[in-house]
This record gives C-alpha cells, sequence and structure tokens, in this order.
DNA sequence: TATATAATAAACCATTCGGTTGCAAATATA
DNA sequence: TATATTTGCAACCGAATGGTTTATTATATA
C-alpha cells in the first residue's frame, strides 16, 4: 500500500522525528529516547516514513540509522508551486482591475 | 478544539477542494456537484477548512461562497523553512568537510 | 403565508490510526 | 556457545476519521 506523504507529515510525532534526525542520522532506539511512548511505536512511524521516502536507512551491523531524505519536500513544494501559480494568476487579475479602475477615475 | 493544518491537508478531498476554490469563489453545493459524495460531506470537509483558516467565508442570502485564504501557506513555508536551515547549515559543513579533505592532497 | 432551497448539525457506522504488549530474528559479546 | 541487545512484526484496543441518513434553521419565492 503506497502511502501519502501528506498523511505522513500530519502526525505531530512524525514531523518532531523528521527534525530530529535533520540533524544527524539515528537508531529508532536513540529516536525513541525523545519521546513518550514505546520504541516499537517508534518503528513504527519509522516505518511509514520509509514508505514515503522521506528517510532512509542505513544498515550498520545490527543497528539502523535512519536518516533524512533531503528530496524530502519535493512533492510539497510542487504541491505549494500549483497554487501559487493560481494565485499569482489571481492577483494578476486583480491588479489589472485596480489599474482599470485607477484609469477611468 | 483547534485543528492542525497538516492534518487538515493531509486529506486527498480537501486538498482537492483547496484546488477547486483557489480559482474562484464557490458555494458548497457547486463544489459537491464535482465529488463522488453527498453535500454533508462536503459541508464537514468546508468546517475543517474554515477551523484550520484555510478558506474563509463570505455570506451572501442563503449561501455561503468559500474561498481560499491567501495566508494559506504561512504555517507550512514556515516548517519548510525551519528544515532548509538545518539541511543549509549541514550542507555547509559538508562544503566545509570537502574544502578540508582537498586542502590536504 | 406556504413552500422550496441552501446550508449546517446530529446521530450513527465502518474503517483507519496511533498506541500498547508479546514475540521472533539477527547480530554482538561474555 | 550461551546470553544480551537491537530491531521489526503481529495481534489487539480505544479514539479519531470520513462517510452516510435524518432533522433543523434560515432565506427566497410562488
Amino acid at each position: 500500500m503506497r502511502r501519502d506523504i501528506f498523511q505522513a507529515i500530519a502526525d505531530p510525532t512524525r514531523r518532531a522525528i523528521l527534525v530530529l534526525i535533520a540533524l544527524h542520522a539515528m537508531t529508532p532506539s536513540a529516536i525513541a529516547e525523545h519521546f513518550d511512548m514505546t520504541r516499537q511505536a517508534i518503528s513504527k512511524h519509522m516505518k511509514i516514513l520509509t514508505e514515503c521516502e522521506l528517510v532512509k536507512q542505513e544498515y550498520q551491523g545490527r543497528e539502523i540509522y535512519y536518516q533524512l531524505e533531503v528530496d524530502i519536500m519535493k512533492e510539497i513544494v510542487k504541491w505549494l508551486v500549483q497554487y501559487r501559480k493560481i494565485w499569482e494568476s489571481r492577483f494578476q487579475q486583480l491588479d489589472q482591475l485596480l489599474l482599470t479602475i485607477k484609469k477611468k477615475k
């Protein structure tokens, strides 16, 4: 089942995890120490983040270091840009309207 | 209960609604025509979007026109910027490392 | 005024979500 | 080799989510 990135960042714990590992790669156990929940709960969050390719794993013996996938913003930015275009065209229309009103004066 | 903007945009229907009304203000009934669900379901989505201040209402008789709140991206952008800062510092560190290696050669 | 229309609210329901506990697998270490 | 550690997986559970249908409120209109 393909997860959605917007759903992934909807959870505040997952956003906090992203901020945490943005500084440097961390193991699930190390991450779990920063939260008031079990290691297994963190593990589930990491699975979702991995499925959405927001983080990537680096195996080192029996430990797994999770680190931020730098292309994280791609899809979010894409979505925002879509808006910006629509807005810009709206503002242009507004500008032209204001200009027309000015001329009529 | 204060809603979270990330949770609001997590739902694909709500994102589609935002794109739809970005073009021009629309009534709930008009919006509902674009989706395969009841007007009441759309109404619930509009309530959530309103609570998060992603849209604003404009009363016109018994009709309510919903339009995009232009400041929509504020919180999302704030979050992204927070990341960019962390990334940039990471990349700087990487740059300095590469520079140090170069000098050693 | 009586009726139709636009919208929300309330009650309900199946599914998903985010947590838990318990267990299994793989790797490190005594 | 026996034991401890790191991790993920499965089963379970209560709460939230996203839809439905039914009822209510407010405004237009015949």
